[in-house]
DNA sequence: GATAATCCTTCCAGTTGCTGGAAGGTCAAC
DNA sequence: GTTGACCTTCCAGCAACTGGAAGGATTATC
């Protein structure tokens, strides 16, 4: 499929498709026309990368999460170690993102219309983790 | 407090709390030498900023997520119509990065050594949900 | 109290990750 | 066969930092 379809089912725009071509992200196939031509495997990918770029991932973990699957020469060892990182990183963004849900929603019910100068929500939303 | 105290209190770089003053996020007081002198209250919202920031939302949206408690002179329910579209959009992201998380471990549990050059796991890594 | 180290300041330039627009080739429909 | 929607490359600009220089302030050491 072109690069329009390929967009359309990834929720990528053309031009950032083709700039993850350009960093070696994600080579396309080329029809005879000089076109992109996806296969719906790139498809997965591409909106894998959508994915997890939207969650905070940067390009180059994104790299890496991708090489989890599409290195066939990778040790399995190796993929476990990457993906243990990754999975832990994915746990604290999760309970990061709880944790700011949970302070917008007691924002929203309990202090609309009150004037404190110092809310204590503030805290809630700041997070009370350490700071990695 | 000076910024490379609110620096390690909050997690963000001292180049990137100036930069967020420079785009006006977070105007901190000065001290009589000229340093910036930052309260608890602004460390609070830094730390607010550097999660925000960390799980992919914008600059701009982080100033709308600010402006939530930071604005007294707002309608309610003015910030429960920004709240509720934020709640939502960290709804998403929450199933989303749980759909990563599960397909990431399901690759670690079941597909190490295996060579199948079309892995099913990739549908699962991709994600099945409509791309909004 | 001089000196050195460590902070802080501003300013300017570079990087990452796109994003818009120009100039031109391809294709499907009328 | 030409219009319009696609595609191509290339180059420029923007968002959000990030690094480094040049210089002033504060703190520690001799």
């Amino acid at each position: 499929m072109n690069i329009g379809t390929a967009s359309e089912k990834s929720g990528l725009p053309p031009k950032t498709i083709r700039y993850y071509e350009e960093i070696g992200l994600l080579k396309a196939d080329r029809a005879g026309n000089g076109y992109r031509d996806y296969s719906m495997s790139d498809v997965h990918r591409l909106r894998f990368l959508q994915r997890s770029r939207s969650l905070g991932f940067s390009v180059e973990e994104c790299r890496q999460l991708l090489s989890l699957y599409g290195d066939k020469e990778r040790e399995s060892a190796d993929v476990k170690a990457i993906a243990e990182v990754k999975l832990a990183e994915i746990d604290r963004k999760i309970a990061e993102l709880a944790s700011l849900r949970d302070a917008l929603r007691h924002l929203v019910h309990n202090c609309h219309g009150d004037e404190r100068p110092d809310c204590p929500i503030i805290d809630g939303l700041a997070g009370n983790g350490t700071v990695q």
